[in-house]
DNA sequence: CCCAGAATTGGGCATATGCTCAGATGAACA
DNA sequence: TGTTCATCTGAGCATATGCCCAATTCTGGG
């Protein structure tokens, strides 16, 4: 008889009797008359030859698989992947609730943290599912500008929302998204207030970001920010997408030029420092997703089960 | 949002990096947010709510499940299923190996055990199948007669065989399996060798038995024990097997009467003290075996796939 | 608004598990 | 037959796990 088919038996006894039948590997080297280490083994031969499958029979285990499968393909350091309710045609639901428990975990941890935060609809849905939780000892700055093109105070922009949920000091950056021209710009970050801002932008510990797309429903345009024009243009240069303003292509490459050098944004925070977790789900968001995974521009991703599937089939 | 699948999806999530991700239980608490003990709970509830499903993929596997199911079945205390090999007609492969190594463990072990040993090709393949072991502090006691009934040693007679291997005390004894008459098998269990042998066959704390068929292939008569009247009287009486030369009914109630007064053998050792596992396969013999179990003549059983399957359809 | 009962939480501890290392065992080969 | 190398084994220990208990937080009445 094969000695190495007698192995594999004696492993498949022993992982059925640790993982079917619940023993403890001392009772599985009573039964089999082997030693306790050798039952251990056993068993752990018999899963890292693979005879032991597991599987969670839940719909949140499609979801871990995805988030798995994402974070091995693109090398992202953290993922998450929220279920998709077909019957909801929102765009947030899901996202929204995956991004409020983490940002809640972020302020929850003893660690005082800088987090830097976006803007966009998918942000400012989870900020308002956040709890309210007392933590002076974290920062959380806005990395956009919070001025619409009309001088009011942009609605999407989520500092001032989620100041009224977190004790925690905010830092709010007075201009628009995009200005005028690249001089308005470099004037308005020349004020000290805002160099402060930027500065601590720089060093924020946990970012979350939405993902605009670059169409033409793009939210820049939508939100007057960018003309029909600028929009063109940058989709001339390649533009597929958007991260608090700035505009990049397929390959996640920030477009040189263009509407991007009047972006009034602090630039993305380091992805070697810190996490820059993007949050968006959508079809049309998955060219922007993809690129802004693929060329760095954040390590982590809150999507849904339908976006990370798409994202893996392309 | 309802709080229970909220709390079922935690659990999913908690099994998943769990069993699938092979997280430990702290890392998970610090993924989730949480404390130890409660990602503890956590998977506990995902492995009690039975979302986590194992399965071994190997043959061997379907071979404990139906082992399992026969002892829940049948209130066995123990049982072992072989893999059937199909592609072979032995009446004894797969059986007599795990009956070998049944036999070996009991025989490895640090206490001192009383084996009592049946007869019956079954049990002669195990038997061969033994290594030399040295275990002067055990004893083996045969239940049956080694006489065949021209006079010659009985060729299925084990207990010789296992001295050869097994340098333990035996008792072999000096009769028929059955005798020409009650009053035959009387006398010779008068003799004080026998009584001696006898006495320590009801101590036995660990016996090996074959289950013979009691059709027209029955062993007791093809070994000549029993004549072809014989046979059909007792089957007349509801003879459907018989173990160590006891002759009993499909509810496993030893038959009164006929040739059952003259089995020389002792009786079937106590299965309240000990183990009397029966080692039997093969389609002829699943209503002696059924029987055998159901009236507790046995409490062990090593059988085979085919065999363990046609038990539990019936 | 306050309180009793129930559920939930985290500390602490006994047990189970995974892993390393030195010695034993066995196989291949001169 | 003796030697060498590889594999296997079991002791010991650090870590992980399961579970009990006291403290705390919810919940549903008075």
């Amino acid at each position: 008889m094969a000695r190495a088919s007698t192995r594999l038996d004696d492993a498949a006894r022993a992982g059925w009797l640790y993982y079917v039948a619940g023993n403890t590997q001392d009772q599985i080297a009573k039964k089999l008359g082997i030693s306790r280490q050798s039952a251990q083994r056993l068993v752990a031969l018999a899963m890292s030859e693979g005879l032991v499958k597991v599987r969670i029979e839940h719909p949140i285990a499609r979801c871990m698989d995805l988030a798995a499968a994402m974070q091995q393909r693109f090398g992202l350091e953290f993922c998450t992947v929220a279920p998709s309710d077909p019957a909801s045609s929102s765009t947030t639901i899901g996202v929204a609730e995956a991004t409020a428990r983490e940002m809640e975990q972020a302020l929850t941890g003893e660690d005082p943290v800088i987090m830097g935060i976006g803007t966009g609809r998918t942000l400012r849905a989870a900020v308002e599912l956040l709890p309210e939780i007392d933590c002076p000892r974290h920062r959380v700055v806005s990395l956009t500008g919070n001025i619409a093109p009309d001088g009011s105070a942009a609605y999407f922009n989520v500092v001032f929302t989620m100041a009224d949920a977190v004790k925690a000091p905010s830092f709010p950056m007075p201009l628009p998204v995009i200005a005028a021209s690249a001089a308005e710009r470099d004037a308005l970050h020349a004020q000290s207030m805002v160099r402060a801002t930027l500065d601590m932008a720089r060093r924020a510990t946990t970012t979350f970001v939405g993902v605009g797309e670059f169409d033409e429903n793009a939210p820049l345009h939508r939100d007057g920010f960018l003309s029909a024009e600028d929009v063109a243009d940058m989709r001339a240069r390649g533009a597929i997408g958007e991260i608090i303003g700035w505009i990049f292509d397929a390959e996640g490459r920030l477009i040189e030029g263009g509407a991007n050098e009047r972006v009034a944004s602090a630039p993305i925070p380091s992805r070697d420092a810190g996490r820059v977790i993007a949050c968006a789900m959508g079809a049309a968001k998955v060219p922007g997703i993809r690129g802004a995974i693929r060329g760095g521009l954040v390590n982590g991703l809150i999507t849904n089960e339908a976006t990370a599937e798409a994202l893996l089939s392309g």
